[in-house]
DNA sequence: TTTACCATGTAAAGAGTTACATGATTCC
DNA sequence: GGAATCATGTAACTCTTTACATGGTAAA
């Protein structure tokens, strides 16, 4: 019973980090920049999340540094492994684990009652220029590819990419449209 | 420069407590009980997090115990403070701070390039299942108050409360519509 | 030469989850 | 008498953020 084996890790980090690394491979500041210019609205860490975790991949041989040139510079460009691989797709397939929902702005609607008429609607103004601010984002990300060809070649590599911003686009965009009904009841009956 | 000025909570859980407890004073074991009926797809907590978070927000005099009966129970039943009341309200109006955003199945949709068609398919089924689930939990919390009577009434105390649910209900069912069309584009052409 | 970018980390603290532990009351 | 519910916590661990720290390279 003293037993100790290694405490699974249940974080989506690591997969993002192998996602990530299937596509090229990478150093750590790469992956960070990946990060913020692919799938930032659905996954990001910062360096100092990302650099350990590099490390304990590669301890459990998930991924491996490629051999380095010694052009003086210190860098680690990463690899993932066959296992690395087999335990990425293992994830994706598997079927999400169920934890609480977390939205800071439901919250604070929720409790609107407690605030001025005026200070209600600066609050969903705020919202609505957040929500804009993020669709504005998307488009840059989905710029790069062509949107209608991409979606319509079911075997194109990047059609998952396109679905996934797409999913993100899709909730966005009611999201802001509830909210933008909101502030208009609020300002005229409200 | 060895001053050591208490660290500032940036957490929304105090604020969530703090909420609930305007609506009635409440035990800590009645606090998760209210996450699980109005606010849970929101926000929510374990009791370990709720019992030291009373802890502190009773040290910091936002709120306090209700003197107790002594009918032999371990009970405390706090009530939100003059202070605490004024606190929940500045961080109701206060913009909301951006982090970054974090969604599993997102994640996975982003890289599902990696699995087969059949897999695809699978968790693409498996979402629009705990999607459809969340909407059905969602009636039960939208069952209590007549829906339309309390949207029309702008001055009542649940508009806002149904606001917030009536926000996460259009994303949802966004997000639901996005990823069944997958589903058939999946299913037909992939 | 200085600014922007490339590159990698450590330390400390805060936030959240899981497991464990205890005991009273109420309803059947 | 047993099960469900009420009620409160501690310990250990994992996950995430913020602050700090360092140094190389490339372009203006």
């Amino acid at each position: 019973m003293t037993e100790g084996p290694a405490q699974q890790r249940r974080t989506s980090l690591r997969f993002a980090i192998l996602g990530l690394l299937t596509r090229r491979p990478a150093t750590g500041y790469d992956i960070k920049r990946d990060f913020d210019r692919t799938i930032g609205y659905a996954w990001n860490a910062h360096d100092s999340q990302i650099y350990p975790e590099l490390r304990r991949l590669e301890e459990e041989g998930l991924i491996r540094p490629e051999a380095t040139k010694p052009d003086g510079r210190r860098r680690r460009t990463y690899r993932v492994t066959a296992g690395g691989r087999k335990r990425l797709r293992a994830w994706l397939a598997a079927p999400a684990e169920r934890g609480f929902q977390r939205d800071e702005f439901l919250l604070r609607l929720f409790f609107l009652q407690l605030l001025t008429p005026p200070e209600r609607a600066s609050v969903l103004r705020l919202e609505a220029g957040r929500l804009e601010d993020e669709l504005r984002l998307l488009e840059t990300v989905l710029g790069p590819f062509d949107r209608s060809g991409a979606a319509a070649d079911t075997s194109h590599a990047l059609r998952w990419q396109l679905a996934a911003a797409r999913v993100f686009e899709a909730s966005t965009r009611a999201r802001l449209a509830s909210v933008r009904q909101l502030l208009e009841e609020s300002e005229a009956g409200g």
